[in-house]
DNA sequence: AAGGGTTTTTAACAAATGATAAGTTTGACC
DNA sequence: GGTCAAACTTATCATTTGTTAAAAACCCTT
C-alpha cells in the first residue's frame, strides 16, 4: 500500500516507538484518512488561541513551539523533528496554548480529532501511546527548564545540540553525531532565553573548544563526550521511549 | 462513608474538576485500597532514579518536584499543592527523572499502579482525567520555560507568585489573592534559576511598590492587577481545567 | 530566657549577559 | 554577475545577576 509507506507510515513507526502494537491497530491506523499539508519556512502550522479540530504529526522538516510573551516579543518553548506530534494537547484542550511554526518546508499528517477519538476509544495500546508521547513533551519541557535556569549560555546551547542529536538519532536523522539543525542565531536565542549576540560569542567559544560544527544548519558534535559534559547531559529523560529503543 | 471524606474524596474532588465522573467511576475510586502516608518537611517522597510501583496524590501539604543538576546542585521544576497527582508519568515511565521532596508537613494518598491501571482499564473518563493532569503540568511547565527564558527577576517571581495563587484559588486555599505559601527564598531560588541573594533583592522590590506582602511563608497579592502586569501573568495555560472551570 | 542553627538582609565587588551600532558574509532573485 | 535582504560577526559599553562575607532576625529546643 502506498499510504502506509507515504502516509500513515512515518506515523506508524512513531507509535511503534512508544508501544508494541497489534494488527488491529496498525490497519486502524493504515485505514486513517489522510490529509497531508506543506508548509513554508516560517508559516504558522497552528497559532495560539486557535481551536483546531485536528492534530498534526510531522512527517518532515523541522517545526517550534512558540508563546506570545509580553509586547511582540515570543519565546520558542521546544522543537519538533519528523515523528513528533507536537499538538497532541488538543486533543484535550480546547484553546491551543503554544503556536506551531514550521521552520523549514515542513510536511505533515492531519489528524482529525474525531478520528484520533475513536482510535483511542478502539484501543487502549494507542490511548497509551498517545500518553506517552505528550509526557515525553512533558519530561524534555522539564528539562529545559533546568537548562534555562540553572546552566549558563555555554552549557545551555550544549545541552540543546545534545539534545537535538539524540532525538534526531532516534529517528534516523542523525549519524555519527552529525544531523542537518536548520535554526537560525535568533531562533536559537528565542529558545535559549539569550540575545542573538550572545548566541554567536557563545558558538564561537563551543566552536573555538573545537566541541561542534556549525554551518548553515549543518550540526556536528565533534567530540560528542566533551559536548555532554560540557552541557551536563544525561539523556535519561528521554528515556521515556520503552526500554528497547537504547539511548546513548 | 468515612473513606469519602477522609480518603479518596479529595481525589475524586480533583478528578471532577477534570472530568465529568459518572456513579460507577466514582464508586470504583471510592473503593481504592487507601494507603494514606505522611511526611515531614524535607523528605523525599519519590527520588530520582527510583522505579516506584504506585503514584501519590498530595492531600495536604506542599511538595516541589526537582532534578540533580550538576555537581550537588539541584533545580526545582515545579510545586504541587493538594489535589496534584505530581508523579503520575511513573505509570508509563519506569525510571523517575525527577525526585518528589515534601515541603512542608504533606499528607499523601498512595495509588498502587496496578489499581490506577486497573481504573484506567474500567473507564475512558479516568485515564482522560489522569492524561489530563499531565498535560497540565506539561503546560505549566511550558510556562516556566518562557518564564525563566524571557523575563527578568522581577517579572519571573511576580508570575510564580500569580500562578501559585490561582491554583491554589481553584482548590480553595487561597481567598482575595491571599495563600500560605511555604517555601524559602533558597527553594525559590532554585525554582527561579536565581542566587537566593538575588531572590532577596527582588522580593524586597516586589514589597516597596506595594504589589505583595510575604512573611513567614504567608502570601498576599496586594494589588492583583498591577502584579498580574508585572508578571505578564496571563491565566490562559492554567485553563486546561475544563470550561466550568473558571479562572481569574 | 539563652543558645544555636536556619533564614533573611545588607554591602561591595565580580562576572555574565544584554544593547547598540556597524561591518561582513551569505544566499535568493533578477 | 549584480543587488538586496537576511544572517552572521565584531566591538564597545551598560545592565543584570552572581559571589563573597558578614550581620541581623527568626525559630526551635532546652
Amino acid at each position: 500500500m502506498t499510504s502506509l509507506a507515504h502516509g500513515a507510515g512515518p506515523l506508524i513507526r512513531k507509535l511503534e516507538r512508544l508501544i508494541r502494537l497489534n494488527d488491529d491497530e496498525r490497519q486502524a491506523l493504515d485505514q486513517l484518512p489522510l490529509r497531508i499539508a506543506t508548509f513554508e519556512p516560517g508559516h504558522e502550522i497552528t497559532r495560539q488561541g486557535d481551536r483546531p479540530q485536528h492534530c498534526v504529526a510531522v512527517l518532515e522538516g523541522f517545526c517550534s513551539v512558540s508563546k506570545i510573551v509580553g509586547e511582540g516579543g515570543r519565546s520558542i518553548v521546544s522543537f519538533h523533528i519528523p515523528g513528533d506530534i507536537p499538538d497532541l494537547q488538543s486533543l484535550h484542550v480546547a484553546e491551543m496554548d503554544v503556536s506551531l511554526t514550521a521552520l523549514t518546508k515542513t510536511r505533515v499528517l492531519l489528524i482529525q480529532h474525531e478520528d484520533a477519538r475513536r482510535l483511542c476509544a478502539q484501543s487502549a495500546a494507542i490511548t497509551h501511546a498517545f500518553w506517552r508521547e505528550t509526557l515525553i513533551a512533558g519530561a524534555i519541557a522539564k528539562e529545559w527548564v533546568v537548562n534555562l535556569g540553572q546552566r549558563d549560555a555555554l552549557a545551555r546551547v550544549a545541552h540543546l545540540f545534545c539534545e537535538t542529536i539524540a532525538r534526531l538519532e532516534v529517528v534516523g536523522l542523525a549519524d555519527d553525531r552529525r544531523c542537518h539543525f536548520p535554526v537560525t542565531q535568533e531562533q536559537l536565542g528565542e529558545a535559549m532565553g539569550l540575545s542573538t549576540i550572545h548566541i554567536n560569542r557563545t558558538l564561537q567559544e563551543l566552536r573555538s573548544r573545537g566541541l561542534i560544527s556549525w554551518e548553515r544548519g549543518d550540526l556536528e558534535a565533534l567530540r560528542w563526550e566533551d559536548l555532554k559534559a560540557v552541557g551536563d547531559f544525561d539523556p535519561g529523560y528521554l528515556s521515556l521511549a520503552p526500554d528497547w529503543v537504547v539511548l546513548r
